[in-house]
DNA sequence: CTCAGTGCAAAGGATTTGCATGCCG
DNA sequence: CGGCATGCAAATCCTTTGCACTGAG
């Protein structure tokens, strides 16, 4: 199934248009290999105020079209949610706040999956997802 | 080696005292089994002002005594460096922001460090640690 | 046409900082 | 004693919100 319209029928279920401006967000999403910053996110998109920008988000995460991330940066990065990409991990550069995509084998992942599952049903969390990260400091920074 | 030697020495080296706030600071997250607020700091610490604990735990988190940790919740909170308390990993309960601790297996931590020092090295990225967490509701948001 | 979405500017709220005081070393 | 740490209050800065206008359906 396309972004496009799955972004559209998950908006629709919750209540909402997938607008111009939405549509733009999205695409800028999907072209980045990369979470992005809110600030990168308003250079990109030249025509988007500020205040639509954090809007349209807070919109698409509750539709659950994106995901957001938080990390010791200043700003919160966002990326297009789990499901609609592959399943991928981050590089976080605790110097200067970049995120970069990573992937480990299935095997490992099985393995992960399985394991977590049983630590929460002893503790009684729900439906959870996980979540692998890197911390370090990236090429860039190191130079 | 003791905890509070351990600190002090820290903090020695990047300049600081050991203060009787700084201590107490650090007594309250050994007290902890999970990561604290700065708002359930204060309540535990009466005497201590807001913008003291900012700046003592921005000044242990210098010197390596504390960890930052930063959820989608509204507050970061602070744990004791990874190296100063047992390896271990995240609950993270994404409707009340609280988080608890768990570990995993020794043979998935070797397997997981073995693979991410391959990720590492092939990206460039120094001395990376990792971060594990899983994220759910807890048992308190599910009734 | 109507109402949700957008832009602008102002408000919020966690975190940071300036300054005077007090305590540690 | 001298300078760093602390408290208080004010300032910062990312993010949210109020309001009037515009555009999608």
């Amino acid at each position: 199934m396309d972004l496009h319209e799955t972004a559209l029928a998950r908006l629709r279920a919750d209540g909402q248009r997938y607008t111009t401006n939405r549509r733009s967000v999205v695409e800028q999403l999907e072209r980045s290999d990369r979470p992005v910053s809110i600030p990168e996110l308003l250079v990109a998109l030249k025509d988007l105020a500020q205040s639509s920008a954090y809007r349209t988000l807070s919109v698409l995460e509750r539709a659950g079209v994106v995901r957001r991330l938080v990390t010791q940066d200043e700003f919160a990065r966002y990326e297009l949610a789990e499901d609609l990409t592959e399943h991928h991990h981050h590089l976080i550069c605790s110097r200067c706040g970049v995120i970069e995509d990573f992937t480990v084998p299935d095997s490992l992942e099985t393995e992960l999956e399985r394991i977590l599952r049983r630590v929460a049903s002893r503790r009684g969390f729900a439906s959870a997802s996980h979540r692998l990260d890197l911390v370090g400091t990236c090429a860039g920074c190191n130079t």
